[in-house]
DNA sequence: CTATATGGGAATGCGACGGC
DNA sequence: GCCGTCGCATTCCCATATAG
């Protein structure tokens, strides 16, 4: 490579002198907590917080420990403001600032630095990436402070820190406003929810007149309810088909129409799966439960579905957000050793007050409307981060 | 002695599949 | 169609070995 001046590709105009080159290790002091004894209840019932490698950033923990706890362990104490990054587990690469004085375990690292220490965090989190695919092998990697010290990064004059940190602290702020937002719309449609099935909110019709009163029936009157089964897993015909076919693990959001795996006509026909019209309510009954999306396509699921297509004398989409409001009657209903189940007879069992089809049909415009304002508050934000992992990308070198 | 690395294992979550 | 068994994968925490 060509000796060129290190810069990045994207600076603030009134810098121009060269990045220098570094190791992360001299950039400040380093030090890693400890676990104090777990089988001693007592030292774990006092007011320290005791932030794990998953509470790095929170503004609150759930385990707090002693005086004694602290001294009698390699527990360390860190104040709001210190730099914390995560070695061990899921959340390794991890990086914040603390927002709490606390105590840290052996799994998060805590840097001390002279320099920018924002600016430090956000190369940290552009790196994140680089930093787990070379140190993160096999099946359980663990990032060491060895490793983050020996981390080579090119680093500018502290006033250019300084006004890169700012910058990116603006991006991080309005990240965090938007995720407010879209927190208080996703309260406010709880609220809404709750006003809406208890009553409280009725809505009339197009004449100004009252609808008439709900009427309480069982799940089994809102349509036909279908389970599901899986094909043969060693019969590579029965697979990659035209037939798109759920599991619960991939029921996350109001519509689904594309699975993960798919199944044929001739699979299809040699198991229990069954073809669900477009507009099915996908129900899981199984593992998880009362999760649920309305297909947007025909499609088939496993064992783990009991699906509702729903009748005309009731609107999918109301029938869907009723559900959402009753999740408990289905949990509660769940039974099993190794994990809950929901047969389809006590699904079936299930009671509840429902409005005529037409007054549901308001009530579901009104809740996808309020829908759609979360989604769009998603989305923007996730723009934001997406705008900010650009900027990552271009500031630092 | 303290700091760090590392393997074990609990907790959790789930899928495949076969018996009834 | 329902239900239970077996076992796999992931995640996280902990105890202990080892290095410094």
């Amino acid at each position: 490579m060509s000796e060129v001046k290190i810069v990045p590709e994207l600076r603030f105009s009134e810098f121009s002198e060269a990045w220098s080159k570094k190791q992360v290790g001299e950039l400040g002091n380093f030090f890693s907590g400890g676990t104090p004894t777990s089988t001693n209840k007592n030292l774990y019932e006092g007011n320290i917080p005791f932030i794990g490698s998953g509470k790095i950033g929170s503004d609150s923990v759930d385990q707090f420990i002693t005086e004694d706890a602290l001294n009698g362990s390699s527990a360390k104490l860190v104040e709001t403001g210190d730099l914390l990054y995560a070695l061990y587990g899921a959340t390794s690469g991890e990086v914040a600032i603390s927002k709490l004085n606390g105590a840290i375990n052996q799994a998060v690292l805590c840097i001390r630095t002279q320099e920018n220490k924002i600016f430090l965090k956000d190369w940290l989190i552009k790196n994140k990436p680089r930093i787990l695919k070379t140190y993160l092998q096999g099946g359980q990697g663990n990032l060491s402070a060895k490793i983050v010290k020996n981390l080579k990064l090119c680093i500018p004059s502290k006033e250019e820190q300084q006004k890169i940190a700012d910058f990116l602290s603006l991006v991080d702020k309005k990240i965090e406003q938007l995720t407010e937002k879209h927190r208080l719309l996703t309260d406010y449609k709880k609220g809404v929810m709750q006003q809406v099935f208890s009553q409280q909110i009725r809505f009339k019709d197009d004449n100004g007149n009252d609808y008439p009163e709900w009427d309480r029936k069982s799940i089994a009157k809102l349509g036909a309810i279908i389970g599901g089964g899986t094909p043969e897993t060693t019969k590579a015909e029965y697979w990659n088909g035209d037939i798109q076919w759920f599991t619960p693990t991939e029921i996350k959001q109001k519509y689904m129409g594309f699975s993960v795996r798919s199944i044929s006509n001739e699979g299809l026909k040699k198991s229990s799966a069954k073809i669900l019209p477009k507009g099915t309510l996908l129900l899981t009954t199984r593992a998880t439960i009362a999760d649920i999306a309305i297909s947007t396509r025909e499609c088939a699921t496993n064992q783990g579905f009991q699906s509702i297509v729903v009748n005309e004398e009731n609107n999918n989409e109301f029938v869907y957000y009723w559900i959402i409001q009753n999740r408990k009657l289905f949990v509660r209903k769940a039974s099993g050793s190794t994990f809950p189940e929901i047969s389809k007879k006590e699904i079936e069992k299930i009671f509840g007050l429902f409005p005529c089809v037409e007054e549901q049909q308001k009530i579901a415009n009104f809740l996808t409307e309020i829908d759609q304002k979360i989604n769009q508050a998603w989305s923007i934000l996730e723009q934001t981060k997406a705008f900010k992992k650009g900027l990552l990308q271009k500031m630092f070198v």
